[in-house]
DNA sequence: ATAGGCCCATGACAGATGTCACCCGTGCGA
DNA sequence: TCGCACGGGTGACATCTGTCATGGGCCTAT
């Protein structure tokens, strides 16, 4: 029997996929879990073989819960996401992930990248490894990426400036390095193509 | 039988909830469909006796699907969405939308909902509906809500006067009256609000 | 009719934003 | 050791953005 801790925010696709996963044989769902910080808790409680989270969660997300029970716990984690986007998949694999699959996939396919996981096998999404081998690594570095993530919700530069503790212009500068670097016109723009990849 | 059409860009969640949903002896899924023109196409081809639209789908959206259908068939359409926000409920129920229910809610009670719905019935999530009694309206105007929309991806006030053919400083005036009443300092928070609340 | 209320449109002004040239410290290869 | 490429930080400057005062068109109530 595969013991698996279920993570989504969505109540009616984490209670669809438990339906369905409950009426495979060899699998269990233990739990189901609302957020990352409740995700974490209950599989240290329980111990389950396979985690599967979601990645977009309130608080903390599905690869920072996946980050936090490698070191507590002998746990497999596949993560599940709407936007499979290359830059995610890399932060999935570097936080020890072992499955990652994309919400495009048909629901069927979860119980088999379950028992592939759990039997000590990884398993990513043909289609999104695909991408992520193309396309090339993000060109911003450390400090441009929390000039965006610091500027998400449409911030003033000053807010940015004083969020990060450093000079307005500062905060101008390194968003002109970056609109240079993506042929882009405004930090807004800047910031939404950053999600859509992946690298904030 | 109730005969029902499955719409739903996710095919994870719609497999899933088709899945759930056969498990019912009295419900036959006719079709699953992963865009709105999809929809639309199959929903008068079958003639079913109730569509279940995803809101968020590429190109047409839930409502726009079930404004059509209304003007074609008899049809009776439910909206899921994962963001159910008082205007779009309010902008769901002018297109003759019969069901309303948020992804919030577990999968077990779209059975009952269908259920409700194709026997003539209304629903609309108990919450959803205080929520958008409790709210007022949209405080802005058309031409607000026009410069809104042109400028979701972070586009610039130039790009956006073109766009609309209006000049620069109409833009900016129309910027400014909506900061004004949001209580906003940047253009881009207005559009995320905007967003969040369903207003565009 | 007309006065008042709107929504819409516009241009002049002030402040915020992005560009640029420059400086500092670090790490790496010649 | 030196040169130098690179990430990071900063302030002056030009451009863009938001504010404000103003005017026109269209309704409605008086």
């Amino acid at each position: 029997m595969i013991r698996v801790l279920l993570a989504d925010d969505e109540a009616m696709i984490r209670s669809a996929l438990a339906a369905l996963l409950r009426l495979e044989d060899d699998i269990e769902i233990v739990a189901e879990c609302a957020d990352g910080e409740e995700a974490v808790a209950e599989a240290i409680r329980l111990q389950p073989d396979v985690c599967l989270l979601d990645l977009e969660m309130p608080g903390l997300d599905g690869v920072e819960v996946a980050a936090r029970l490698r070191r507590a716990l002998p746990t497999r984690c596949v993560v599940v996401t709407r936007h499979a986007r290359p830059g995610v998949l890399r932060r999935a694999l570097a936080s020890g992930v072992a499955g990652f699959l994309p919400k495009s996939r048909d629901a069927e396919e979860v119980a088999e990248v379950i028992r592939r996981v759990a039997a000590g096998g990884r398993y990513v999404d043909p289609e999104v490894a695909a991408d992520a081998l193309s396309d090339e690594r993000c060109p911003l570095t450390g400090r441009e990426l929390d000039v965006l993530r610091a500027g998400r919700r449409g911030e003033t530069t000053a807010q940015i400036a004083r969020a990060l503790s450093l000079a307005p212009g500062t905060v101008r500068n390194h968003v002109s390095a970056v609109l240079g670097k993506l042929g882009l016109e405004s930090r807004q723009q800047a910031v939404i193509l950053a999600e859509e990849r992946g690298w904030i």
